[in-house]
DNA sequence: GATAAATTAGCACGATCGGTCGTTTTTGCA
DNA sequence: TGCAAAAACGACCGATCGTGCTAATTTATC
């Protein structure tokens, strides 16, 4: 009993070290079965299909995203501390791939499979698109918990600040790794450290009409924080 | 001499279309010979290979961008109105595909491409790289002429507004196809107007010590805008 | 240590891929 | 209209893909 498993763990392992190397689509099951001194039927019968091995792979690849990105940034001081810390932990998750070997420029693999499977259907398609629903609701947690520490202006749309965070995320990725900038860390905390800057609550400032600055236009009772849904399927939560 | 450039234009027209729907290294010889009604060894023979193809693909793709974001955008006023024209336009872009018709939930081809090649070397990944390049000196240059009409402050750092550009645009693509959140398009013009906001000079406004903003973090000289060369390789440049 | 179950190997299949080659058809110019 | 050149065809190649099937081997339990 212990035995297949071990093996199933090494599989998934090397599948998702190789998935963010070349991409999960051109994983091959060859290829995997040579690397690991394994027999391409016998590295099959773990799995009834290649679509399970990849879903395998993606469950595999969220949880890492959660022990090395999410978990930690929970160890920071709730409000700001915690949403800056979210995108440092992800930033190093994108320099370094899955956190296991990843050779050089490793690939954000949600990052690569939101476009390999932004349109054909199936269940990877699904589970992906899940994956950055819950990204982005831990976001934007994060981000009510700003305001609940009275760093963010009550007014702030948490989903708004959560639509620009990734943004931010993507193109340093890109910028990173395609056009290799090495510019791209300072630019990318640059830019957090604007949309923070708007978002603040503003102290002893001028009277100034609110102006642009994340305006309140989520819709009414949607951006309260889903406690309750978030525990049971998505990325962990505050405490 | 005609006819065979004109099928070439034809097999080119298609693989476009089809690059921009299952993604480019997804559309095969054979099921692009038998959507023209051409054998597959009668299509090959007008490319000596499938990276020539894949080549002449995204040569393709660039001439429409340029046609289709990029040229529009320079009839509107110099400054901000062309820069924000140049971000509507890519919306639209990023919405139909390339312009010739693609199904429903079109991909943008680039974003597609700089993932697929975003290490894997070769001529694809250097023309990839080198358009996103170019993509973004056209936002940088555009932002300079903001700058020039008075409508951002002198020291705004055009290379962070071109990296925030895109990636608002970079968001809003997943946000809209992958997500398929309607909500997409306000979000990203609401943070285009937070970015623009913060490089725009400030008028009548009370004194407030520079704080956050786009700060001139480009070293000296390297944000001047390089009018020859991109005259030369790179987009079409302004009036 | 025997034995049943779980795991792996070997082999082959149908399909599809990019690519080659010789032949046939079509084109464009004299 | 004739004829060389261009273009399209058809059959085929070697490689690789995911996936079954059966036999051999290893594991875990009594």
């Amino acid at each position: 009993m212990t035995k297949g498993l071990r093996t199933r763990r090494d599989i998934v392992d090397r599948a998702l070290a190789d998935a963010t190397n070349v991409g999960l689509e051109n994983v091959t099951l060859g290829n995997l079965a040579t690397a690991l001194n394994l027999s391409k039927s016998g590295l099959f019968a773990h799995f009834k299909s290649k679509e399970a091995l990849q879903l395998a792979v993606l469950e595999e690849a969220i949880a890492r995203f959660i022990a090395i990105v999410v978990r930690p940034a929970l160890e920071s001081k709730r409000g700001e501390a915690r949403l800056h810390a979210l995108f440092e932990h992800w930033m190093g998750w994108m320099e370094d791939g899955t956190g296991a070997g990843a050779t050089n420029g490793a690939r954000c693999i949600f990052m690569a499979l939101s476009h390999e499977y932004d349109d054909r259907p199936g269940e990877l398609h699904d589970a992906v698109v899940q994956s950055q629903r819950d990204w982005r609701e831990a976001i934007a947690r994060a981000a009510q918990i700003c305001i609940m520490e009275n760093h963010f202006r009550p007014d702030v749309d948490v989903h708004q600040v959560a639509f620009e965070f990734v943004g931010i995320g993507m193109t340093y990725q890109q910028t990173r790794k395609l056009l290799a900038d090495r510019a791209a860390k300072s630019r990318a905390l640059e830019a957090l450290e604007a949309l923070f800057a708007r978002c603040r609550v503003k102290r002893r400032a001028s009277r100034q009409s609110s102006g642009s600055s994340v305006t309140a236009a989520c819709p009414a009772g949607a951006c309260s924080v889903p406690r309750t849904r978030s525990a049971a399927a998505g990325f962990p939560g505050p405490p």
